[in-house]
DNA sequence: CCCATCAATTAGCTTATATTAATACTGTTT
DNA sequence: AAACAGTATTAATATAAGCTAATTGATGGG
């Protein structure tokens, strides 16, 4: 059947014809748009890693979303988005911050189960169920993890976020937002109590590349992998 | 790709191998279930005209349903639920009756809008989605269309309903439910006022096989096709 | 200039799902 | 029993997606 979903695209001339985009190609486009607010190389290699693929299967793809005229590949297969293709990969992500939002907001689910959740629901909701969450919800307003849509890392740079395993030793600092896209990251993170919005402070930054940070009473103890998914903000209470 | 849900299937062996079904085929256990309940013969043809696909292509799908032993096929091309392939039907039905809920009491949305939304998000809800939703909602009450899962209309009319057509003039009613696998049908009815919960009075039955009724002060006709597909209680008030 | 490395593609398969057109089967009704 | 109606199945085809294995391409160092 290929299963497709609810995204009408509408060609600038009126003859509005439903062209109908398959979950596959919605997650194509979404990890495209991704990989290029992440700063990644946007190349079939990447898309591949993104989406746990084998990249025959990306090489395929890409010609299927050619043909569809949801991407073009320039020089040395930089892959773009057009604007067609750009815009689904906005609304998908959209909804998926929405879906998040639900989730944790109106039904309670722990912060580091919904991206999971989001990654299938979003690509069963329809303009009308985006409308009521917008409704519910409010338009804007950070997802679970402390993530807005399409910042960049320079541009939370800029804003004077830093990822924790760059944090000084001795600085005390607020837990702003983590990756999203790893659930045993995020439960691992939850687990010490690391989670968006908490503040801790670096205690000391150790030989064997982990840091120990004081959060409360207690201290835990956190390895490079996990510290470079997290971006937070200096507070300046700390010394 | 074929994309898969969410439902595992554990094997009543310890190896609880997790058996993925496509949405397709989770659609196809539903829809034996559902013409089971409202008594049509559970052959392929109805399963073909229920998912409006061809008749071939049920063939097919019946084949490899048989294989990942979810159904059963006895004389007269009879088609019959496995224990797995009930389990997964009812949990389906289950999540979509939950959706419609959560659409109309938490999101605030149209009642005739809410089926078709929920067609597609039952495939999405995991297990996790599902306890949160009753948490917030409760496991049981009617659907926006006022149905409850599981009911023939063999049980509905032991409990005194009749459909809307067969109901004798004069005679006051209530509207309880109506079929819901027709937006249009719900999208006409909602315009006439007639909904689920809504009081109306039969007031003539006419040559031209319409109905007349009463609502309120207004008086509106509906057709027999229409009238065929709501489920009506009589009121004690009417004459 | 050649080579190691990484990236991309081709070739060959597989599976799920659908279609149309043609054929076979089945059961009721003259 | 022949015929018709409805049902089911085959055959042939298509498309979307994915995989492994093998090959080609490009590029930066020595």
């Amino acid at each position: 059947m290929t299963q497709f979903c609810n995204l009408w695209i509408s060609s600038s001339r009126s003859d509005v014809r439903p062209m109908k985009l398959t979950i596959s190609k919605e997650d194509y486009l979404k990890a495209i748009a991704e990989a290029e607010s992440e700063g990644e190389p946007v190349i079939a290699a990447t898309i591949a890693r993104w989406l746990k693929i084998t990249p025959p299967a990306v090489t395929l793809a890409v010609k299927r979303l050619q043909r569809d005229k949801m991407i073009k590949v320039g020089a040395a297969g930089r892959i773009a988005l057009t604007d067609a293709g750009r815009r689904i990969s906005d609304r998908v992500r959209y909804r998926h911050h929405l879906i998040e939002r639900m989730l944790t907001e109106m039904l309670g689910m722990e912060w580091f189960k919904v991206h999971d959740e989001a990654e299938r629901l979003e690509h069963a909701v329809s303009d009308d169920v985006e409308k009521k969450l917008i409704e519910r919800l409010g338009p804007e307003g950070p997802c679970p993890h402390g993530n807005q849509i399409n910042k960049s890392a320079a541009q939370r740079r800029r804003q004077g976020l830093m990822l924790l395993v760059e944090a000084p030793a001795g600085k005390g600092v607020k837990v702003v937002s983590t990756y999203e896209r790893d659930r045993s990251l995020l439960e691992y993170l939850d687990g010490l109590g690391v989670r968006p919005g908490a503040s801790l402070k670096v205690m000391s930054r150790n030989y064997d590349e982990t840091l120990t940070l004081g959060l409360g009473e207690r201290q835990v103890h956190l390895g490079q992998a996990a510290a470079r998914k997290v971006w937070v903000v200096p507070v300046d209470g700390g010394q």
